[in-house]
DNA sequence: TCAATCCTAAGTATTTTACTGGGAATTCCA
DNA sequence: TGGAATTCCCAGTAAAATACTTAGGATTGA
């Protein structure tokens, strides 16, 4: 039950574009260097999700990577869609899967595999790239220069 | 996000077992048979549930497995831990994972990954074999009112 | 022009998965 | 007592998936 590194760096990248939402097209140069993922990979990962419409792009030098949309309209669960295709425990209760057993009427185990599937997604279509924002604003010590807190 | 064939063999075989709890041992030719699942792989999967206190086996003719407890006592959960190793969608939320990244107390990635577990560990947790095997009678087509139930 | 950037496809090493095989040990039953 | 049915155990292996890298082309701003 894994989730790949695809899935893993995507959110990753596509909260370090939430992060910077609004000031322009951010290069997969800095979200590399940033959040410790290479770049040639996140080319890849940045590739479906330009095709799938969660981001937009501009080429060429002072170009990058944007969200297409704002950040509270964008969730976990639309990035990992997309890079892992599905997160259906095992294929038979995927969206796009045709073709089941002779049996799925009366499966039980297909039941079982059915709650999981749906519990995961209720949980990442609730997690918009906002509510990562949020989390981390209050996460984050709060640096200010005249109070100078320390902690 | 696949559940490997481990975990889904190991449901569907200890469904079987509950579904014959009280009968004495079922020997893994028969679960084989009933699940179409390897002998030998099942072997490799009951050595495992052994190990783990889920099932005891008797050994020679006549012999095979039993569940330890009753159906209603064992989770779906316990069977997918055991054979899947942990459910948790990265390493890093995982229980027995001791080192973490210096800077896991501010990842907001690594709380979506908690809460994507905490919920499939909820759902797993919270279906016992005895309810799968309530549903099984359920959906299973009433055959005659003058025989029993015959699996 | 040139450097920065996106874009695409293909290649590859490593790891994981999903088994298979061989054989030893144990136990029931005729 | 012998043989069939079973668990038990460990090692091997083919195929698939993963996690990248490499190579190069296309586009754009300064």
């Amino acid at each position: 039950m894994r989730l790949s590194t695809k899935g893993r760096y995507g959110v990753k990248a596509m909260f370090d574009l939430a992060l910077h939402y609004g000031e322009g097209p951010v290069s997969l140069s800095h979200i590399s260097a940033r959040q410790d993922i290479s770049l040639s990979y996140l080319e890849q990962l940045f590739g479906s999700l330009r095709k799938e419409g969660l981001i937009t792009s501009s080429r060429g030098a002072q170009g990058g990577y944007e969200l297409k949309k704002p950040p509270d309209q964008i969730t976990v669960g639309a990035v990992l869609n997309i890079l892992e295709g599905t997160l259906a425990p095992v294929a038979c209760v995927s969206k796009g899967h045709s073709q089941h057993c002779a049996k799925s009427g009366e499966c039980v185990t297909r039941r079982v595999w059915e709650s999981i599937h749906q519990s995961v997604t209720d949980v990442v279509e609730g997690i918009t790239l906002q509510d990562m924002v949020k989390d981390h604003l209050n996460l984050q010590p709060i640096k200010s220069p005249s109070e100078g807190a320390s902690s």
